[in-house]
RNA sequence: GCACCAGUAGCUCAGUGGAUAGAGCAAUGGCCUCCGGAGCCAUGUGCGGAGGUUCGAUUCCUCUCUGGUGCACCA
């Protein structure tokens, strides 16, 4: 259909096919006809109004079969489609390009750093945005056929830990770390800086420890060791919580063994200068500060070890893209690494390295910091999401089966849509009656619609192979609805595009919004089977679509809530 | 000081080089003896400011104001 369109312009205005189908990609708002033809566009190339181009090609066009109407708006050449043949060209297509897979990143390779927690630190509310933005990024190019691999980055590397082990030592106890865990880590490492920043020589303590790690002493690996499995555990529970798993736990201490070829590189390549005692590459040709490579002590940094963490994924997966999900305040790091590796004589490294940054969260509009206290953990926000849903089921729904699963499901799904619905960098403040919020723009809404999708069809005799009589279809609320369906696989690619599963959340809300308005005007249990079915038809493919597109943010949909 | 990011309705946020800039929250009023009311419908003086490019700018450019972040031995 969209073609033949394309035809009719083409020749009408003796016009190129590949421009006229250009100028049909901008999408027609929706109460202007089925097809808008902006005409605008050739204003400049005609070197005419562009109302008087309208006109022009209209009076070509002339009556043609497919078309219901013409017509010449301002700048615009609405065509208005038989409606039978624009619902049945649109449920066709949708079942095709919906529900099919999709080539397009076929033998293509993306890794994914995300997530990455720093052990020995608690996982907070900040740890929860890169988690949930990696994760739906990995659906998203699965999606689209590619192979993805999910790696876990921990930072299980540096000099933190010759910290901790000064203040194990000095104030920590084997009784109470195993007690509770990560917890007491941090506040030995909270009770570090206290006390180093009245005794400096806490500091150079904590780098001795380090560099004997580094060194491969047995005390102090044993007790990072120790600590990291500590942790491991911690966020594993985590994970499961949210139902997500990686395929790599490559932390930074993986590849302390391969910082030394890092150094070599640069070296043989004359990169590397002294400065301050340190070894730096400088990046003042770039307008950017120096990018640090061994500290004045011989140990390593963080970007040392994600330079030789690019080589090693660059070499076991020959990645066509490598992405970085990590909050924006970690922007010029990347850029200065990344400019290393190209520096390096790596030109891949200008389109396959690629920092995807999202904004700050603060706490009720206050900065998170440990020490004040002022801070709300991942696995508390989960569990006090599944609390609340708990209530609404007792007193909306209290004899529904396996209410604690659905509680899980829909709590969390309301912290993962919460998370994705915003474009990845602006700021949060964390609000707990914004996040605990379910009506309107949330999670539970689309879930909810999925519900009433799944409740209908249960309830109805729907044949999903008996043929559609595609004229019971033409209201204005079930040609809006298909529309929106319509849509998802451009908003698939525009996503995977953009870095923004914000694309793919706010879709879901809008086609439960457009079927909960078809929802009310039009009744689908209804006498006349031919409705009744064509209808079902239309519900089927919102639900199926519906779980496709929440399965894509991490966010599974129960049947009944 | 330099750099990067953001500024759209009371609040939280979408959106676009072009038709009348849209949702949700909050507020008020309404909705089917009928498929799930976590729903639907109605009510809106808003693109920080000033220039510039353009037939046309909220969108692109410059300056400016406000907020956030970063700027070597933390990650």
């Amino acid at each position: 259909m969209r073609d033949q369109i394309i035809d009719l312009i083409s020749t009408a205005a003796n016009l190129d096919k590949a421009m006229v189908s250009d100028i049909l990609e901008i999408p027609p708002k929706a109460d202007m006809g089925d097809y808008a033809f902006p005409c605008f566009q050739l204003a400049k190339t005609l070197r005419k109004a562009p109302p008087m181009i309208a006109v022009e090609i209209a009076e070509k066009i002339g009556d043609v079969d497919i078309l219901d109407k013409l017509e010449v708006k301002g700048a615009y050449l609405n065509f208005f489609i038989k409606k039978d043949l624009f619902v049945k060209t649109m449920i066709e297509t949708a079942d095709v390009d919906n529900f099919g897979s999709s080539t397009m990143g076929e033998g293509k390779t993306i890794c994914i750093d995300y997530s990455s927690p720093n052990v020995a630190k608690n996982f907070h509310v900040g740890h929860l945005r890169t988690t949930i933005i990696g994760n739906s990024l990995y659906k998203i190019y699965s999606k689209l056929g590619y192979n993805v691999e999910r790696i876990n980055h921990l930072g299980d590397w540096g000099t933190q830990f010759g910290k901790l082990i000064v203040a194990y030592k000095a104030w920590g106890s084997k009784e109470a770390v195993e007690k509770d865990g990560v917890a007491e880590l941090m506040r030995l490492y909270v009770k570090f800086h206290e006390e180093a920043d009245k005794d400096d020589s806490l500091n150079d303590q904590a780098r001795a420890w380090f560099t004997k790690m580094e060194h491969g002493n047995e005390e102090a690996l044993d007790i990072w060791k120790w600590f990291v499995d500590i942790s491991l555990k911690e966020y594993k529970g985590t994970y499961a919580l949210l139902g997500m798993e990686f395929d790599h736990y490559l932390g930074e201490s993986f590849y302390r063994d391969k910082t030394a070829d890092v150094v070599k590189r640069l070296q043989d390549a004359n990169l590397l200068e002294e400065s301050q005692g340190a070894q730096i590459v400088n990046l003042e040709e770039y307008d950017m500060p120096p990018c640090l490579i061994m500290k004045k002590d011989g140990s390593s940094i963080y970007a040392t070890r994600d330079l030789a963490a690019i080589f090693y994924r660059k070499q076991r997966w020959n990645f066509d893209k490598c992405l970085y999900v990590t909050g924006q305040e970690q922007k010029l790091h990347f850029a200065q690494v990344f400019k290393v590796v190209e520096l390096l004589g790596n030109d891949w490294a200008k389109d396959s390295l690629v920092h995807i940054p999202y904004g700050l969260v603060s706490l009720e509009g206050a900065k998170l910091s440990t020490r004040s206290g002022n801070i709300i953990y991942a696995e508390d926000i989960l569990l006090e999401a599944i609390d609340k849903v708990k209530g609404v089921i007792a007193e909306k729904n209290p004899d529904l089966e396996n209410k604690d699963e659905v509680a899980k499901i829909v709590g969390v799904g309301a912290i993962l849509f919460h998370d994705l619905y915003n474009q990845r960098i602006k700021d949060v403040s964390f609000k707990w009656d914004k996040v605990l919020n379910f009506d309107g723009e949330t999670g539970p809404y689309v879930q909810y619609t999925y519900c009433r999708c799944a409740s209908i069809l249960r309830g109805i005799d729907y044949n999903a192979d008996a043929a559609i009589d595609y004229s019971l279809l033409l209201d204005e609320e079930a040609i809006a609805l298909l529309k929106e369906i319509n849509r998802f696989p451009q908003v698939v690619k525009d996503a995977a595009e953009k870095y923004e599963p914000c694309v793919v959340a706010r879709f879901a809300m809008d086609v439960a919004q457009s079927f909960s308005r078809f929802y009310n005007a039009d009744r689908v249990n209804v006498e006349n089977a031919a409705l009744r079915n064509a209808r079902a038809k239309l519900v089927d493919m919102t639900k199926r679509t519906l779980k496709d597109a929440l399965d894509l943010l991490g966010i599974q949909c129960p049947e009944q809530m």
